[in-house]
DNA sequence: ACAGATTTTGCATGCGGATGCAACAGCGCA
DNA sequence: TGCGCTGTTGCATCCGCATGCAAAATCTGT
């Protein structure tokens, strides 16, 4: 019962007694083939176990029916929800996904190296890469979607979520609630959603007369703890609203708040946060952040990016997503008037 | 500037004026070449940004040098860390993944066809497949890894986390703090993870004279926190110590018995979970629980698929290891005497 | 029933690279 | 200088499937 050697076409062409092109046609929509035969072959191919090498058509069609999936910090919570939805999706679409997980940037080429060998149809980013390597990409003419970040000069198709309308939504109830001694914990300097983040919040405290201390995070939640006390000594304690800028550091910022210093959240400090992940909804939490739209911004990126499978001469185009405001319970909101 | 021809070796063998096959052996560790032409060749392939073609070699060496990494519920917390590490170890074999989520059971057929298509040379499987579909790949002769669960009768290599041992030491101590009355929540039945897990704390139970109240969960923070309610109602109240078969229930569980029950956590209640996933170290929390090693189990698998992947008649094997139990604070524990 | 229009089918070839084999070069030593 | 030996190199071929083209089969209408 051990099948020793993988069946191929011509295989499954001689148990049906057709020749092996009639064999590829079955397997190929499109392909001009009679229902009868179509029959035959199936029940040949069935019989036999036979599936289609999709590395010996891959090398004829130029199609290898694959598409990286590039992810910098898969342990952020937020991405295997948009890792699980986008594989989904791909795979609607007859489209296995290639998996790269960066760690540091350092590996970034050792990566790509593979991502070039497997001759991929697409590639979906939601990681940092320098311009020289998104232009290998423009280069070798294999289209690309970023997610949450953008090319240079917005030259690449992209998808992001709103981050400087949702930081505002959030200042702006901020405000109206009356707080006045604003710190901001921020990414990593590096980051686009950091900066678009910070900066979006910075911008509207501005336009409304305020200010805000910001200091510099990682993403994670030791971050948020971290950054927490440093406002505090800087602020000598008279923080008041606490504006991070994704949820990992939020609910660091929230224990510490109140392990650490043994503050009331949110009666004595308003702290929110940004993407919307699982555990911010937890009862300890109930954070107060903007929920990214994944369903819509993953099946955008899937949808972009199967349209510039088909015409690669597309223009760039970025797609922005409103967040939603979850009210939650770690701060002191109000509507803006 | 715009490459419109991916470079083949034969271009990169004009280029560097030796024959396509002194390419081929360029980029095949343990090919015979000199190294003047090796140095040449690299040098001709740089500039025109030439990668072999993995899908042309693949055809005809037999090696797609890719592996499948099947996983089904990737918004589980636990396995978001074991793709990445997996990805990594892999990686470092020059291994490429095929990212395989499976959602509903049912489309585990379908996922199964992208997998035979490209070949693949093994798989890791930490998702739910029936024993026929682990057959297929017996059948075929790719080699496979199965994470955290058995296949029919051990005749599957795989890795798992030694549940039994776990349970018994978190039991073990629960009982020597001298808790009472005992709940159980489990995972859906059709896991092993939550079997294994269940009836090795019952079983344990048991032998020190203890029964156990069982209610089934399904993994997620809601069903921890359903689970602590019917628990409560079952035993009146009395409930004293609460065994979870994963940390997210037990999260929901001390989420639920705070703000739901406004019990104390552990002081009238105790909650141990397993697996050590990052929020269970966070200051809300401190779960007790027992932590998986991760680093060296997905070392283990990987390790386990490259040997088979040489070698397909290795026997099959099963290694356990023991989880480390972290003492957190949500639980009274004691050592056993 | 037959010419013409329309599928359906098989043949032959090529995708890009790996490899056995034979030809070849370089080298040491007598 | 010449012989044998080790180490390189190129040639030809094949991996499994897709596809243009021409031949064969089927269908259409009269």
């Amino acid at each position: 019962m051990t099948e020793s050697k993988p069946t191929t076409s011509y295989d499954v062409a001689q148990r049906a007694g057709v020749s092996q092109s009639a064999v590829s046609r079955c397997f190929r929509p499109g392909s001009s083939i009679s229902p009868k035969t179509r029959a035959r072959v199936l029940a040949a191919a069935i019989e036999l176990g036979y599936h289609p090498n999709a590395m010996a058509s891959g090398l004829i069609t130029k199609r290898s029916n694959l598409v990286a999936v590039m992810i910098s910090n898969l342990t952020n919570l937020y991405y295997p929800e948009v890792l699980a939805e986008i594989t989904r999706r791909l795979s609607d679409h007859g489209i296995s996904v290639l998996m790269v997980a960066l760690q540091a940037e350092s590996d970034a080429d050792a990566m790509l190296d593979q991502v070039w060998r497997y001759r991929v149809d697409g590639a979906i980013i939601a990681a940092r890469l320098s311009p020289e390597q998104l232009t290998y990409f423009a280069r070798r003419r294999v289209p690309v979607v970023l997610y949450n970040r953008f090319g240079e000069g917005g030259a690449v198709p992209s998808v992001c979520c709103d981050s400087v309308g949702g930081e505002r939504q959030l200042v702006d109830q901020l405000v109206a609630a009356g707080h006045s001694v604003f710190g901001i914990i921020a990414g990593p300097d590096d980051s686009y959603v950091s900066q678009q983040r910070v900066s979006g919040a910075q911008q509207r405290l501005r336009e409304l007369g305020r200010d805000a201390l910001i200091v510099e995070g990682a993403f994670d939640y030791d971050s948020g703890a971290a950054g927490l006390r440093s406002l505090m000594a800087l602020t000598d304690g008279k923080l008041d609203a606490l504006i991070c800028a994704n949820d990992l550091m939020a609910i660091g910022a929230i224990d510490c708040a109140r392990v650490t210093f043994g503050i009331d959240v949110p009666q004595n400090l308003s702290i929110v946060g940004f993407d919307g992940v699982a555990p911010a909804m937890w009862a300890s939490y109930r954070l107060s952040t903007i929920r990214q739209p994944v369903r819509r911004m993953t099946e955008a990126a899937v949808s972009m990016l199967m349209e510039r499978i088909e015409d690669p001469d597309l223009p760039p185009e970025i797609r922005t997503f409103s967040g939603r405001l979850i009210e939650g319970a770690s701060a002191r909101l109000a509507p803006l008037t």
